[in-house]
Formats: C-alpha cells, structure tokens, sequence
RNA sequence: GCGUUCGUGGCUCAGCUGGAUAGAGCGGCGGACUUCGAAUCCGUAGGUCGCAGGUUCGAAUCCUGCCGGACGCACCA
C-alpha cells in the first residue's frame, strides 16, 4: 500500500521537473533521459518519509542539485497546492513526509478485509508454476542440507501462492541407483532380519546405519563395489528376491523421511519416483536425433554440442543405449509438463549442479519446447559446519530428526526454566514449535543462493535475531489482546483516530505494515525468502521498543488506547502473515 | 587450465536494480524488571566493505585485472 503513496509523489516530483525544464527551454527528450526519478528511504526518520535525490539533474538544469529543490519545493507548495509540511527540502536531497494517518485508516480496512489475505499480490495471477524440491535418497536420512532445502522449497511455494500463482509442489525420490544396492547388500549381509519394529528404530536411520556398515565392510572386502553393482544389474533385471528387499527398505525409508516432513511442516502435491522415470527421456533423444539436434559417435553414444553455450559436448544416450541423469531430467521434465501444463518450473536445488541444469534446460530448447525457457534452477548454498564441510565418513553430518530433537529439547528446557509450562497449553506441541521457528528462521535468513555456515551454538540459541525472538512478539501480543478483550466494551463508542499515532515508532510501524505487499512480491520475483525474515526482524525490533517505551492498554486517553491497539492488531496481522511465509510457526503463548 | 560463485567489525549475516555518517545478532564492557510477557530493552567499544585500477557529481554496490575460498567441468546421480 505505501507503493501507491510513493508512486504519487513521484508523479507529482516528477511532473514539476518536467515543467521547470519546458520553461528553460529545454527538450523533454533530454528529462526523460535522466531517467526515472529515484525514490529513497532517508537514512534518519527525522529527515522525512521518502527522499528524492535530485542530482541526476544538475547538469540538465545546469543548476546545483539543492537548488533545484528549492525551486520543486516552492512549485509543489505554490502550484500543486501542498502543505509545506510535508516538504523537507535536505540538501541535494527533496524529502516528504508522507500522510501516515490516512495511510493508517486504508491499511485498518484492508487488513480487517483481508486478514490472513492481507499482503498477497496479484502479480503471478494465473500463472502454474512448479516448485521441485527436497528430493531425497532412500539409503539414509534426511540431513541439514536437505532441512534448508525444504525451508527454501517451502518458502518459495508459498510466496508465489502469496503472489497469485497455482503452484504445485513436486518431491522427485531418488530410490534407484548403485547407493541405494549398497545399502540393501549391506543389509543383506549384516542385517539378521532387523526391522524398525524389532529395534525400535525410524526406518530411514536403519537403512542409514547400513548404508554405512557398506562404507566400513568395503575396506575390508576389495570386491564389496563389484557385488553392489552386480545387484543392480539384477534389480534391472528384476530379479524377485532384489526387488522384494528393495521395496521394504524403500518403504522403511520413505515412512521415516515422510516422519520429519510432517515434523517440519513440509508437504508435497506430488511424488515422483526415479524408479518410474529412469527410462523417460530415451524416446525424445531418438527424436531429437533425427530432427538433428543430437548427434551419435562411431560407438553408438549420443551427443550434443554445448558450443552455443560456451560449453564442451555433453552424452546423452550411452552407448549401450540406456539413459543418463540428463536423459532422465529431460524425460521428467516433459512428462510433466503433459501432466501439469506449467507456465514454469522452479528446481531448488544444491548449486553444485548448475552445470547439469544449464545443459538441460539448453537441451530443452533445442527440443523446441516453448515453456524451456520458464524453466529455472534455484541454485542454494551448501551448508557448512564451523570447521568445514559435513562429511559422512567423518560423521560430521548433521542429522535432521537429531537436530529437531535437541532443538526441541532445549525449547523445552527454556520454557521450564521460566516456569511457563502451566500457560503455554500443550507443552511438547510449542517446544516443537518454537525449534521449527528457531530452525527455519535461521535456514532461511541467508541469502539462499549463497553458502552458509551451520554453528551449533548459535542454531540452538533463542535470544538475539532469532526465530524465536520473532514469536515472542506474536505472543506479547496475543497476550496484550486478550486483556484487551476483556476491556474493549468500555471502547465501544470510541473509533480509531488514527492521527493520534504522532510517534515515530508508530510512524514507521506503519509504513512497515504498509509495505509488506510490495516486499512479498519482490520476494517473489527473486526467490528469496530472506527478504521476509529481515522484514520480519526490522518490524519486530521496532515494535520491541515501542512496547518497552510506550504504554498500550494504559496509555493516557481512551481514544489513544483505541488507536494503539488497533495499530497492534494490525501489526499482529502481518506477523502471522510473513511467518507464514517462511515456516515460523505462530504462538499464542511461548 | 576453463567456467560459475563468494570475499563487509573477533564470529555469523544484512545492505549490492549506484546516492546523505556502512546496519544487525552473537561475543566484550556497562545499564534497565513493585508497571501491558526481561525469550525483552538501552548504552558503549569494534569496520582502509579482499587488493589495485576504471566509469560517475557520487561506488560496499557497476566494469577490468589480481589475490584468496567454495563449487563444477563423468557413457555417477
């Protein structure tokens, strides 16, 4: 809603320089190829609410910038007719101070209207658009990499929801393979019929724990590669005995990642499985090859050149014929599109593999296949460890479910430590909800497209920008509001004033409740949900200290009561809202 | 070697579609709970924005080169 407000001072700036221009005599081409007018936020409250630095017309004007602000200034008060006292002319610098009361009452209405709709967008209106992530391997469990995976798939699926978008959110399980043999052979060997049930142990760390004794028996035993291989050659034969292990193993798999899911609050709308789509793609490349997109060695393989885009050759078919991860992506790609015609297609995954999506989607162009160039790859970071990279052989690998678990431990621990377990209701329920804030928060605050680095210490803290100190926020509030409740009949014929809100921390809480549209479409449009988290922590720190400086439910009159409040509840609105957005979940009471 | 990408206080990160003294959190030091929830707030110390050039009225932000790190360059997935 601010955009609306800085859109008109714009106009009307910019109106006012156009003229100034015309009456010197000087061609409007030249104005516009200034350029548009900048609009600023200027660095102190004081100093207004927008800033327009006017530089960029000194020479055009030939005239010295604070000049020519001079000049708008008296034009906008003289001609247009607007208060000077909204025109504080700093410098180079032209600063408004826009009409944050009438900005108050228009957000009051619409967020009423709206409620949990309130900052959602039409931008990407009718548009299906998929999102593919986590994309799991059924021979361990999930890990740290996978959790800001899934944060990141998550948080994109819902922004562009919050945008308008149809979104379909796909998982793509990579349940085929010699990794996943080696589990299974390992199981086989040392397993002595152990399941989940007999050891009381989530499937998917069971097929993990052999998943590692492969690792150690392989050391001893020179040929424990060749045997793994061997028995994928006979699950692609299908072979009974190698195809029933499979199937219960993947089964125990996918029941304990499916767990963290629900853990987490990840959900899909779609499961794709490699197992049914490792042969898609071979088809498409024999066609491919006639119409000469592709073209085949001596030996039988099949190729592309990627000279257009500045890369070697690449093999898409072997020479036995059978498929390649390419050839696989390339088939999964289209049999989606067949079955859910997709306007685009987001792939969040590691950035290691950039190189393989732009061949892919370079391929899919040569194909002719027009939605090609809608396809995009969220290439995120890795997560590192404060001494480097998580390595499996090491054991420095994160584990999800364990993460989770201390997280919530410790969740719990603080609530008991300040004797709260009596008023936050189900004990067990907030404390796994105050570790997914605290976890997806700080998954999510990071750039997504650049590398992170996991610390322990600070994850598991609950103070300072944390997500937790987001929902302590929420539950002030809640907490205020139901005293409120108990109070609002003594305000019945009082209505909100909202000139009253004089502050500049009200001021500014309400210029942030009113950008909270444009921030979620910027978003959007570029896949980055640390743009809500750091809106999320600007807006609660501000109002952290107008809580401590300022008194609400006994602030001096009736009507400014009234007007605080309803300035809460705005604000309690928009925090449900953006955390949302990126995974936070809210709390009543913590 | 080639390609992609990152380099901001002790640590972890914002800021990067150029603009007014570079922002936070953690950690350090010092304050604030008989008052709407102290998982909070306030103050203070701490930065040649990797280095060197360039473009510009103006560069952490754009361009070039160099240095350093990560990732990729399989008939693995």
């Amino acid at each position: 809603m601010l955009q609306q407000m800085k859109e008109y001072w714009k106009e009307t700036i910019s109106a006012q320089i156009l003229e100034i221009a015309r009456e010197s005599g000087i061609d409007e081409a030249l104005v516009k190829d200034v350029g548009e007018l900048v609009v600023q936020t200027p660095p102190k409250p004081e100093l207004g609410d927008l800033a327009f630095p006017l530089f960029p017309y000194a020479k055009l004007l030939r005239s010295a910038p604070a000049k020519i602000v001079q000049l708008v200034c008296d034009r906008l008060i003289t001609k247009v007719g607007i208060d000077k006292d909204r025109i504080l002319p700093a410098g180079p610098y032209l600063n408004v101070k826009i009409d944050v009361a009438s900005l108050a009452i228009d957000l009051d209405k619409e967020i009423q209207d709206k409620k949990d709709r309130y900052g959602h967008t039409t931008l990407l209106k009718g548009k299906k658009m998929m999102v593919e992530f986590s994309c799991p391997n059924t021979n361990k469990p999930l890990h740290l990499g996978h959790l800001r995976n899934d944060a990141i798939g998550m948080s994109i699926s819902r922004l562009l929801e919050a945008n308008g978008a149809e979104v379909q959110k796909v998982n793509l399980i990579n349940n085929r393979g010699v990794h996943i043999c080696k589990s299974m052979l390992a199981y086989q060997k040392f397993g002595n019929g152990e399941t989940p049930e007999t050891h009381n142990i989530k499937g998917d760390h069971l097929v993990g724990k052999y998943y590692v004794r492969f690792a150690t028996w392989e050391k001893e035993e020179k040929e424990a590669s060749e045997q793994a291989q061997a028995m994928l050659k006979k699950w692609e034969d299908g072979d009974k005995d190698v195809l029933s292990l499979w199937s219960l193993m993947n089964k125990w798999t996918l029941d304990g990642v499916n767990e963290t899911y629900q853990k987490t609050g990840i959900s899909f709308d779609e499961y794709y499985y490699e197992s049914d789509t490792y042969k898609l793609g071979r088809d498409i490349v024999h066609k491919g090859l006639e119409k000469g997109v592709f073209y085949k060695e001596p030996d039988g393989s099949v190729w592309i050149d990627l000279e257009p885009i500045n890369l070697d050759k690449k093999v898409v078919l072997r020479k036995d014929g059978t498929s390649l991860y390419l050839t696989q992506d390339i088939g999964t790609a289209i049999q989606r599109h067949e079955k859910w015609p997709f306007d685009s297609l987001i792939f969040v995954v590691a950035s290691e593999q950039s190189y393989h999506f732009k061949v892919l989607f370079y391929v899919l162009e040569q194909l002719g296949y027009s939605w090609a160039k809608n396809l995009f790859h969220l290439a995120y970071g890795m997560v590192n460890l404060p001494d480097g990279k998580m390595k499996s052989r090491e054991g420095t690998v994160v584990d999800a479910d364990d993460l989770i678990d201390s997280l919530t431990q410790l969740a719990k621990g603080e609530i008991i430590s300040k004797s709260r377990e009596g008023m936050v209701g189900d004990i067990d329920e907030v404390s796994s909800d105050i570790a997914l804030g605290a976890l997806n928060y700080y998954l999510l605050q990071t750039t997504a497209t650049k590398d992170m680095i996991f610390n322990p210490d600070e994850s598991i803290s609950f103070s300072g920008n944390t997500g937790p100190y987001l929902q302590y926020m929420g539950a002030r509030i809640s907490s205020m509001l139901k005293k409120w409740e108990e109070m609002k009949n003594n305000f019945n014929d009082i209505s909100f004033d909202a000139s009253l809100l004089t502050l500049q921390d009200e001021r500014e809480l309400i210029k942030s409740i009113a950008s909270f549209d444009t921030l979620v479409s910027l978003a959007a449009k570029e896949y980055n949900p640390s743009i809500i988290t750091s809106y999320l922590y600007e807006i609660s720190r501000l109002f952290s200290r107008y809580y401590h400086d300022h008194q609400i439910l006994k602030a001096q009159t009736p009507e400014l009561i009234k007007a605080r409040v309803t300035l809460v509840k705005m604000l309690l609105q928009v925090l449900k809202n953006a955390y949302y957005v990126v995974g936070i979940p809210f709390l009543e009471s913590m």
